[in-house]
DNA sequence: TACTCAGGGCCAGGG
DNA sequence: CCCTGGCCCTGAGTA
């Protein structure tokens, strides 16, 4: 089985840029849903596409996918080599046919980024032949064929499938929002209406098109935060001088939920016996099991110190919020002016990026790491669309107005304005989501249960071809006790809660796998951007 | 069996 | 001296 762009030893498989919010990243614009009808040439991608690295003209697959010559020979050498960059800068260098020379580093973590795969340079070094990636070529070039068979102006389907997507930008933020394609025709104009406000702008602030192209500027401005202080919420028991937040985003609405993530009620009784944030005893802390002979407070001192330990490997809202629109970005400089990425398109990056930051966190995970490569792959193949899932509904606790739904790169839409022009099913979905949101923020949702969950989900013994089953179930064991005892410790007056949030877990499910269904169904229509993690996790589960 | 095409090697040129 | 990138060689897969 092969997880693409899934390098256990690889630290940081992404680069970071700087939040320069991308030109023409979520407004609509006909033109932009369309491709030129493609003469016989374009039936060659390779021929006329641009290297998704540094935007030189491509010479055939490499790696893994469509790339220049020059990037090929690089990436070959870098791995070769076992080559390991340093940026000088911010890990955000840009990276075009003139500058990709400056900075090896943020070449090399875009070569992996973009999904160039290192397993396919050859340890042996053996010459010619064919590698493991054949059928994967095969299935990107009839994708591509696909997409040039099914153009706008000969598919009259696929431009209603356009118009259908482009209406529902939110849900397609993330999957789960996105899984019920419906062919309702909803009229430009109903699409027009809709709009994306920058989070703390709310609805008064200036109202944002989604007229197709992304308009950067107008839509993807940072949102400034309004009152900083807000976002930091102080874990009585907890130190804060590292800085440890329970979640730290620089986006977050005004008006959050009183009892949202950020507002955790978690007042630990006592205070951990040693230092929970020693980042360098991870896997030592996480090694340590209670025993039965220890006494009740220093197993709440450990609870205390593991709770604290798998929230320290949670990502940086920011930090993701930063990296999705940079990577938007580059999309779109890479892109000639009539060749914008699309509303659908656009989404499925953004779904892509935050896979990619959940597959990282469940990387550098402590206690992840301890399982065999192959397990790990195994599990993030099980799990990552409900991953994805329970990703979007903690940013919805934590940061959604109520009746908004917030998207990862810190933009609200308006729940109503989805569920008047979305189908049947997407509407229906959309509620699904909003009540489970609406539960998981009456049940006070906290960050400390958010994290539990995850590893819950991650950690699933019940997956076929687990390996170390034992492992995997001693550690959902381990975090099924944690959450259990933080629910009784945070709210000693809701003794159901801990059953409350886990009966929460099938409906996340079931959402994932109609997101998945949903998915695989553009994919097959050539709707999903191609080398994204997206398509890549879909085609792993239904080969 | 000829052809295809992706990975590896070579080497001139540039910094 | 090292890196880059264009060009050519190699050989498994395919028609």
């Amino acid at each position: 089985m092969d997880l693409p762009n899934y390098h256990p030893q690889q630290s940081q498989p992404l680069v970071q840029q700087p939040v320069n919010y991308p030109e023409d990243v979520l407004t609509l614009e006909g033109s932009s849903t369309s491709q030129e009808p493609k003469t016989e040439a374009e039936s060659r991608p390779e021929s006329e596409e641009s290297c998704p690295v540094c935007g030189d003209k491509v010479s055939g697959y490499h790696y893994g996918l469509l790339t220049c010559e020059s990037c090929k020979g690089f990436f070959k050498r870098s791995v070769q080599n076992n080559k390991h960059y340093t940026c000088a800068e911010q890990q955000s260098c840009p990276m075009n046919l003139s500058q990709r020379k400056r900075c090896p580093s943020c070449r090399f973590q875009k070569c992996l980024a973009v999904g160039m795969k290192k397993e396919a340079v050859r340890a042996d070094r053996m010459r010619g032949g064919r590698n493991k990636f054949g059928p994967l070529y095969r299935r990107d070039r009839q994708m591509k064929q696909q997409k040039v068979y099914h153009q706008p102006n000969t598919a009259p389907y696929r431009i209603k499938m356009e118009t259908t997507q482009t209406h529902c930008p939110q849900a397609l933020n993330d999957p789960h929002l996105v899984s019920s394609h419906t062919s309702d025709p909803l009229s430009s104009d109903a699409f027009h209406q809709s709009h994306l406000y920058p989070s703390g702008m709310g609805h008064s602030g200036e109202s944002l098109p989604l007229d197709c192209t992304m308009n950067t500027e107008r839509v993807l401005t940072p949102p400034s935060l309004p009152h900083p202080g807000l976002y930091h919420c102080t874990f009585p028991g907890y130190p804060q001088e590292k800085g440890e937040m329970p979640f730290s985003c620089c986006q977050a609405p005004t008006n959050y939920p009183p009892h949202s993530i950020l507002h955790s009620s978690f007042t630990p009784r006592s205070t951990p016996a040693s230092s929970p944030c020693s980042t360098s005893s991870s896997s030592t802390l996480f090694s340590q099991a209670p025993t039965t002979t220890q006494t009740d407070a220093s197993s709440a001192a450990h609870m205390l110190n593991f709770l604290s330990q798998l929230l320290e490997g949670e990502p940086d809202e920011a930090q993701l919020c930063a990296k999705v629109l940079a990577s938007l970005q580059r999309e779109q400089a890479s892109r000639g002016k009539h060749d914008r990425l699309n509303t659908f398109s656009i989404m499925c990056k953004m779904a892509d990026q935050t896979l990619f930051g959940l597959v990282e966190w469940a990387r550098n995970s402590a206690l992840f790491k301890e399982l065999k490569v192959e397990d790990q792959m195994v599990l993030l193949q099980s799990c990552w669309s409900e991953l994805l899932v329970l990703d979007h509904l903690c940013r919805q606790v934590a940061f959604g107005k109520q009746g908004c739904i917030y998207l990862v790169t810190g933009q609200q839409i308006e729940v109503s304005t989805v569920i008047s022009q979305a189908g049947v099913t997407l509407s229906s979905l959309v509620s699904r989501t909003q009540d489970l949101v609406s539960k998981l923020k009456a049940l006070q949702f906290d960050r400390h249960e958010f994290v539990c969950l995850k590893y819950l989900v991650l950690f699933n013994p019940d997956v076929k071809s687990v390996q170390g089953r034992r492992q995997v179930e001693q550690t959902q064991e381990r975090v099924n006790r944690a959450l259990m005892e933080h629910t009784q410790r945070s709210h000693p007056g809701h003794s159901d809660k801990f059953g409350q949030l886990l009966l929460r877990l099938p409906e996340v499910r079931s959402i994932s796998l109609q997101v998945e269904d949903y998915l695989y169904q553009r994919h097959l229509l050539g709707d999903l951007p191609c080398n994204s993690l997206l398509t890549e996790m879909l085609h792993t589960k239904h080969n």
